[in-house]
DNA sequence: GGACGATTCCTAACCATGTTAGGCGAAGCT
DNA sequence: AGCTTCGCCTAACATGGTTAGGAATCGTCC
């Protein structure tokens, strides 16, 4: 049996162990794009043979699992600081939001690839990393509940919206702006549909 | 030097069997999913093996270069037809495209899998290929045009909202109808920032 | 202190898949 | 008939995920 001191220490081994890869895979990622993430690869990267990533994670999706959840552990970070300082204005606290969102989107290809389940095939979360992609979802239920808005239709409609600007800015304008312009434009569309009343100046 | 006639008939066979081996991709790409599509496999369904899929296209990519102008060929094609009993009201025309464009894209996952450029990681169509896409987006401005909307942020704005819409429908709700709901909702948001009139009843 | 057990890395190898090399046979041209 | 061309074949290679099995290391226990 082991030592509880010993199985202490050796856990934080294993954990430095895996982080070392994993910071390796995103160093991969964001150098070469999400397909060259390869095995082989970030095992030299961290001075090992890719077998060897094995005794760390199960599979190449476990890394890519291990990564999701980062991702959006990141991004729930991001938001929690965000939603200490909200706006009073119930339209400015939607600006808030869809500003947040599109910056961290954009501000990352392949961790917002990573993030989006249709690009890696036959790729599920672990319950783990899923439920920090719920936990984000949660968080901005409440802050738009906060503003009155809870109808699932509504916050549908807000996501699909906001997701599919920071999509076609990275499709159509990758390093550009052109459609960070555009998310202010269509928070005031969504806003003067929901009757939030306007700014003040 | 071989003769006329026998040139042409060659011809028509290679086509043919082009034709045949796109179907057969299509077919593996429907019934197993893009992430199945193997030339060995396509390969099999027609009666060959992998490599001799390369007397009629270059590549893997190849094939999918076709695929892609297929699709928008054919999505090219629906558009035309709808064209021609445009509604004369600029809010009933938004919606016909919405409609569109969503219910095309929602009938076949692999297919709007692959007219989206993301999804094959190094893919870039081909001039003829991506011509199609062109095409499609030209009729586009041109309908867009002949109710008044020009601006290059409008069009970039409705593009991103329906193209949102349509994804996440196939990311939240597969198979169902959820987005569908949504989709005349964005599409009044957009027609009331633009200070299109409200529909006749 | 030495034997045991777990851990962690290694090499070798397997399998799938895209791709290339080179050959064989049929079919048409001259 | 002889030559060329074409379409298909088999064999093989490169890459990349994965497995098998062994060796070294290190803490534990007698």
């Amino acid at each position: 049996m082991l030592g509880e001191a010993t199985a202490d220490w050796q856990s934080k081994r294993r954990e430095a162990a895996r982080r070392e890869i994993l910071a390796a895979a995103w160093a991969v990622a964001r150098e070469n794009g999400l397909g060259a993430l390869t095995l082989r690869e970030v095992a030299a990267r961290v001075g090992m043979r890719a077998p060897s990533l094995y005794s760390h994670f199960a599979s190449k999706h476990a890394i890519y699992d291990a990564m999701y959840g980062q991702a959006w552990a990141e991004y729930d970070r991001a938001a929690e600081a965000a939603v200490r300082h909200l706006p009073a204005e119930p339209r400015r606290v939607l600006r808030e939001i869809a500003r947040q969102y599109f910056e961290f989107a954009t501000a990352d290809m392949p961790r917002h690839q990573l993030m989006d389940l249709r690009t890696i095939p036959d790729f599920t979360p672990s319950d783990e990393s899923y439920a920090c992609a719920v936990r984000v979802y949660d968080r901005f239920r409440t802050v738009m509940a906060s503003i009155g808005i809870t109808a699932d239709e509504d916050l549908d409609l807000f996501v699909a919206l906001i997701g599919g600007l920071a999509d076609s800015q990275w499709a159509n304008d990758p390093g550009g702006d052109r459609y960070a312009r555009l998310l202010d434009r269509a928070v005031d569309m969504y806003a003067d549909a929901l009757h939030l009343p306007p700014e003040e100046p």
